[in-house]
RNA sequence: UGGGUUAUGGUGUAAAGGUAGCACAACAGAUUUUGAUUCUGUUUGUCUAGGUUCGAAUCCUAGUAACCCAACCA
């Protein structure tokens, strides 16, 4: 039963800090900004916060970031917290950075009165400016030694709304010649008379980054602040202000954001991708939003597996698109219903079938005998995929062509006599005869064939629209390729296609995943209504005569 | 060219001085009323150069490469 996984060095951490007696219990937090959906990389940081305080004791809370109220809104709030959801967990409390508006002014005011922070007039070109480079120390500003007093009262007058945007801002006073550029006074607070989707018009001074969640990290006694790489600079500034604040000292620790092969994971990129219509909105099944991946048909369950077998570490990375596809299979494998569909019918004709005839023939829902049977009809004229059917069978084509044999699934076995094709050279119908003996689980033919088809009665097929999504850039990593991402679109990423599925798929449900026998995994579109069945394709079954065709 | 972070098969991730392991991918075979699933096997790796040690992916020294930092974004 043990089950031996090595752990991520935050695990490490984590067992360390509890053996050590630092804590008897964590406490993690998922702090998205509400001002987009959330993506494959938020999941892995989902995971990553709740699982933790899954397997070890303590909480997880959500915490919206909504320090800046021109990017923010509601409509984002309610997705974030669907797709969390929807995912699987659960959060201990929902808080938002907002609420601790008055907690941040008053530690401000702290800052100031410990001469450890100034309002500054300068403009924001001249703050750049004054920053100098990397290589170059920054210069004071000359507000800088302004005193105690002046900046209480300057501050207060901000608070108040006496000044315009951008007049004025609240700055650290650190070092203008530290090494690292965000310790060179960073800035504190800014002025922004904007309605704030929670605050309304209450505030029109606003807190930036780094003085609102480290400090949102310490008023909700976070142990375990876990974020990504880039902000390994802002830890410093992070550690300073709780020590000069005196406050809990939550900590921070960085992993690097996880990307996945053939897609882009950045919220200004989703959000071009979903502005100039390469998509259409962010639920688009193209899309890694996790909207996108459920409309799709991905399952909650595969994404966990996903994230958890990814792991994480600190280290550049671009995981291969196929591990997720695995982990949905697998989970699919288990779960989807076995239908049948044919996706480019051509016509078959059963010669020696009697004409009107209609048989009930059973057929499997699952890969065990677990998920039972259903009746499907069966009858002279049927629809086939016209890519099983060749004029000439190729080395090792074991489906149809003339003189060939192929078992039709849950059927009977028949053998392709002739076919007639129009003036363009499309095969229009093939002719083949039955043997009646051959009936599946009743065979007593004799006969082998070695390949299986999927089919649908002609007289019963139930018509439907299916989307067949395809990766939506062509090169893996189009944020590193020269120029712009864009260009890298796949052109191909959606076909619709008009198909024929069984006559049981009129009742087909939104929670429902379905293995299309051959063709792949699929589930009903959101779009769909009783009249129009719409079916998206979620990922193809893996296909080793396509890798053989290749070949020859 | 200042500071920071990271380097293990094609990809992702383990190995806390002691047999370089796992998964995906790829390849080969067996089973199969899905060319799926399942099962078996194979190929491929410690950034480089020195050093310490009986023994180094791990420790030391010197390089190299990639990424991040100069938003009133988070």
């Amino acid at each position: 039963m043990s089950e031996e996984k090595s752990l991520n060095f935050i695990e490490d951490i984590i067992e360390a800090d509890l053996a050590a007696g630092k804590y008897n219990s964590i406490v993690t937090r998922f702090p998205p900004e509400p001002n987009g959906y959330l993506h494959m990389g938020h999941a892995t940081a989902i995971c990553l916060n709740f699982g933790l305080t899954k397997k070890y004791p303590g909480y997880t809370n959500l915490r919206f970031d909504d320090t800046n109220p021109v990017t923010e809104d509601t409509e984002y709030v309610d997705s974030i917290k669907e797709d969390i959801k929807w995912l699987g967990f659960e959060w201990k409390n929902e808080l938002y950075a907002s609420d601790y508006f008055g907690d941040l002014y008053q530690y401000a005011v702290k800052l100031i009165d410990k001469n450890l922070a100034y309002v500054d007039d300068l403009s924001s070109e001249e703050i750049a400016t004054g920053k100098g480079t990397p290589t170059e120390p920054g210069t004071n500003s000359p507000f800088r030694e302004r005193s105690v007093a002046e900046n209480l009262d300057l501050f207060a007058r901000m608070k108040a709304g006496e000044f315009p945007d951008g007049s004025r801002t609240l700055r650290a006073k650190i070092d203008m010649a530290h090494t690292n550029m965000l310790m060179r006074d960073p800035l504190l607070y800014r002025i922004k008379h904007a309605h704030h989707h929670r605050t309304g018009d209450e505030w029109c001074i606003y807190p930036m980054y780094d003085f609102a969640h480290g400090q949102s990290d310490s008023i909700e006694n976070i142990t375990h602040s876990i974020c990504t790489l880039e902000f390994i600079p802002h830890r410093e500034l992070y550690d300073w202000l709780i020590e000069k604040l005196g406050i809990y000292p939550s900590h921070q620790y960085e992993f690097a954001r996880r990307n996945l092969s053939y897609t882009v994971m950045s919220k200004r990129k989703l959000l071009q991708l979903v502005n100039d219509k390469h998509v259409n909105g962010w639920d688009d099944p193209r899309m890694p939003t996790i909207s996108g991946m459920r409309r799709r048909g991905f399952t909650a369950q595969s994404i966990r597996k996903f994230c958890d077998t990814i792991g994480i570490a600190k280290r550049e990375n671009v995981t291969d698109f196929s591990l997720l596809e695995f982990c949905l299979r697998e989970d699919l494998n288990q779960s989807a219903l076995r239908v049948m569909a044919v996706l480019d019918p051509v016509k078959l004709i059963i010669s020696n079938y009697e004409d009107g005839r209609t048989e009930e023939l059973s057929s499997d829902n699952g890969p065990d005998e677990t998920t039972g049977t259903r009746m499907i009809p069966f009858s002279k004229e049927l629809w086939i995929e016209r890519e099983d059917f060749m004029e000439e069978a190729a080395k090792k084509w074991f489906r149809l062509a003339p003189g060939a044999m192929v078992r039709l699934k849950s059927a009977y076995i028949v053998r392709c006599d002739s076919f007639e094709k129009d003036a363009e050279g499309n095969v229009t119908e093939i002719h083949a005869t039955y043997f009646p003996e051959s009936r599946s689980g009743a065979d007593t033919s004799g006969l082998h064939v070695k390949g299986t088809i999927h089919w649908v009665s002609a007289k019963e097929a139930v018509s439907a629209e299916v989307r067949l999504y395809d990766r939506l850039f062509k090169v893996e990593n189009p944020s590193s390729e020269e120029g712009d991402f864009k260009d890298y679109i796949n052109p191909d990423s959606l076909s619709v296609v008009k198909a024929f599925v069984e006559p049981s798929l009129k009742g087909a449900r939104l929670d429902q995943r379905f293995q299309f026998l051959r063709k792949g995994y699929f589930c009903l579109d959101k779009e769909a209504t009783p009249g129009h069945l719409i079916f998206n394709r979620t990922v193809t079954l893996k296909d080793a005569w396509a890798k053989e065709a290749k070949k020859n």
